[in-house]
DNA sequence: CGGTAAAGTTAACGCCGTTAAGATACGAGG
DNA sequence: CCTCGTATCTTAACGGCGTTAACTTTACCG
């Protein structure tokens, strides 16, 4: 009964805990770049200077939702991969494109270039990055099992199906083209592509032989 | 020698040329979300209401700074199939990548969602498909030369490398991941994936079996 | 119980896009 | 050639934005 979240009165209680949920809320409203300080002071009921106290600025403020973003990706990608009606690539793919399409605002916070280009959002680069890795463990686990071909090169592999992905929904968040379900069709074709990958060695450029990533 | 660009009294004799020119300029140097008018309006020389005598506001200002990056898209193109040192599969793939790394904002202004979720930009969307069409009628044209497996879905082997190629250039642009380098390389997998695509009939989704766009 | 620091307030600054109202210059018709 | 209408450009202003400064209230700890 006395949780600290029921305070109402000069003091809120657990503002940045408020601030972070109701800015959650709000960007999927209005979207990442509609998103104002102001409209989520007022929504939480305190003065717009107040949020100055939890976060540096804006931007910080934006890498916090941001870190949330990852939380409910690796959620949803979690469970995609254990409701696992069809095969476990197809789940994965799957399970990232609906997260996109279901969650367009959590998906531009964690992709866009608003976070991407931020020095401030460097604890959220970071926390990002360290998802992402672990997914990509999903894909070279999926190569090991058979399910992808064995020779193919892992990384380039990996980031061509990523590109794919994250294309694919973009143009689809974006209205650049692709209707609701067109996008999970298209999807299925590009699996079927990787199924049957054939990477051993890149097509060689004659101009350079790096292989950074 | 009496151009009308050369005014410069109360009047200013072509503004609304100057500001797309300016405008571009601008839009190279802050990216398109960070441009503002007043900006614009004091590089040309000019009271910041003027531009409203030209245009509508500032999304239909971008609608037409858009229909600029088309044009420069399609030339770009243009000059990279003609310049024919490798297969035309690669030179489209390179020519679509380098005009995104070397024209970020351009791209951006081609692709973004800012210009695809604004009623202002109904022109820049119009000529903008037109535009995609001429280019997918290209890859459609590698197939039937037989640089693409026939037996192919023509509309989804399109869709599936398009959404690649843009995932690919948005990833590096907006500093998602990737090294200039490394661009380059992943485009070259990805060709070699779509060279040996065999997509005939889809993977067949039990629940739905519409083939939408 | 008193003092300090954290957490909230109001007021203000300089940006932004946009609008209203007034000044200026060009161009067509008498 | 002059005049009048219209297109073009001006200054002034409004409301909204992120952010800072200065002040007030509250909570906690010795």
């Amino acid at each position: 009964m006395s949780s600290p979240q029921e305070k109402q009165g000069y003091h809120h209680g657990d503002l940045k805990r408020s601030l972070i949920d109701a800015g959650l809320d709000l960007v999927r409203e209005v979207g990442i770049e509609a998103i104002s300080l102001r409209q989520l002071a007022e929504r939480v009921g305190v003065s717009t200077p107040a949020l100055y106290h939890h976060f540096r600025n804006k931007e910080a403020l934006l890498g916090q939702l941001g870190e949330a973003a990852i939380d409910a990706f690796d959620a949803a990608m979690e469970t995609a991969m254990r409701n696992t009606e069809d095969d476990a690539l197809s789940a994965f793919v799957l399970g990232y494109v609906r997260f996109a399409r279901d969650e367009p605002a959590l998906y531009e916070l964690l992709f866009g270039r608003r976070m991407w280009s931020s020095p401030e959002a460097a604890d959220f680069q970071r926390k990002a990055r360290h998802s992402f890795r672990l997914q990509s463990e999903r894909l070279l686990q999926l190569q090991q099992l058979g399910v992808l071909p064995a020779h193919a090169n892992p990384l380039r592999l990996a980031q061509v199906a990523w590109a794919t992905l994250h294309g694919l929904c973009c143009m689809y968040n974006d209205g650049l083209a692709f209707t609701a379900e067109a996008i999970e069709d298209i999807a299925r074709h590009a699996i079927a592509l990787l199924r049957q990958a054939v990477l051993t060695t890149p097509p060689a450029d004659p101009h350079k032989t790096i292989q950074s990533c």
